[in-house]
DNA sequence: TGTCAAAATTGATATATGTCAAGAAATCAG
DNA sequence: CTGATTTCTTGACATATATCAATTTTGACA
């Protein structure tokens, strides 16, 4: 079983035969830091899962960028609008280091429908539970200060304060570099 | 066509044959205001269609009310993780006025894909949009200030700030009932 | 209709967070 | 390795928002 077969299988709990299908619509590709896998305004046909780096989701906001997400290694990345309702994209997706991707072309996804009879089921579970993790996100906005969302997102995701510009957390946390940068201080020392 | 139809073709791109066949399912009841349609912890059995109304969406945290969301007329309320994944439900659904809702049980929603083969791609579209819809809200977080989200809200739902007590808005906005109400008299003046 | 409880407002003040500018540290290209 | 560029940090200060307490207003209902 590939790596990729064991991550969608992570995601996805079908049987070998199904995996198969779904996995082999998936084709390896390498790109570099700092490529886009997708510019804001253009259509999105792709979709990704991401073997190995970084990807950013952000958006040009007032001449600003608002980062929405990183997105990690085992974790799979598009613009959902634009990649289900051909939309233009909202986001950009920009590596942030080099990346080992696979990814599967909108023609070929939607193909998955008639191979796998269970393909809808298994996508629209997937993306309930998208829905759900982003309400969650709403929540610890409602009620929650810049510290408590600093010090969440560094139980959950620690190893995302090595790997990427601090800059980016912070937006991804709704709060300026600088105010992340004292919360960090004062969590240090 | 009954108002329940006419509704859920605003959702559903389908035909007569199946509006039908999902409509017939759904079964009209009436609520008296302050009553629960859902507590926290119980398992969420049941989707219902707001035809007149309004249900707030709220968890208790730490002691505190946090008001997800208002669903108004029109719209559909449940709690998806609870209703989708047979988990403990995180909110509360509570009517704020009476309620003239129709409702689905889970059973007979599920029964949905045998009967209306397109049922699982309708649903996919249709959770994919309130994804989507959460995606810009967690977004407005990350770069609006109190007063620009309470202006957005006042265009985009005016209505709401009539029918709704503002405590509530203001837990949903994410601000205190101090700072929406000066933002109020600030925005009135 | 009058009474009471809840909701909303207001003022005073505290705290959290943002802004701007400067300097330190890290990263990158050659 | 070195210089240049970007990122991060720090300080001083401004602003937004929260907190607490005291009214006022509203709304439910006996």
């Amino acid at each position: 079983m590939t790596d990729l077969q064991l991550y969608i299988k992570n995601f996805f709990d079908v049987n070998d035969e199904l995996l198969y299908e779904i996995a082999s619509r998936f084709v390896p590709r390498q790109v570099n830091k700092g490529d886009f896998l997708l510019k804001q305004g253009r259509q999105c046909n792709q979709l990704s899962f991401i073997k190995s780096g970084l990807v950013r989701i952000y958006t040009n906001i007032e001449d600003k960028e608002v980062t929405q997400w990183i997105s990690t290694q085992g974790y799979f990345v598009t613009d959902l609008a634009s990649f289900t309702f051909n939309t233009p994209a909202r986001w950009n997706l920009q590596t942030l280091t080099d990346c080992e991707l696979y990814t599967i072309e909108k023609d070929s996804y939607n193909q998955l429908i008639d191979v796998v009879p269970e393909w809808l089921q298994l996508e629209k579970l997937f993306i309930a539970k998208c829905f759900i993790i982003l309400e969650e996100r709403v929540n610890r906005h409602l009620f929650m200060t810049a510290e408590e969302r600093y010090n969440q997102l560094m139980e959950q995701q620690p190893e995302l304060f090595n790997q990427v510009p601090l800059q980016y957390l912070s937006s991804m946390l709704g709060m300026t570099p600088e105010t992340f940068s004292r919360i960090r201080k004062k969590q240090l020392g």
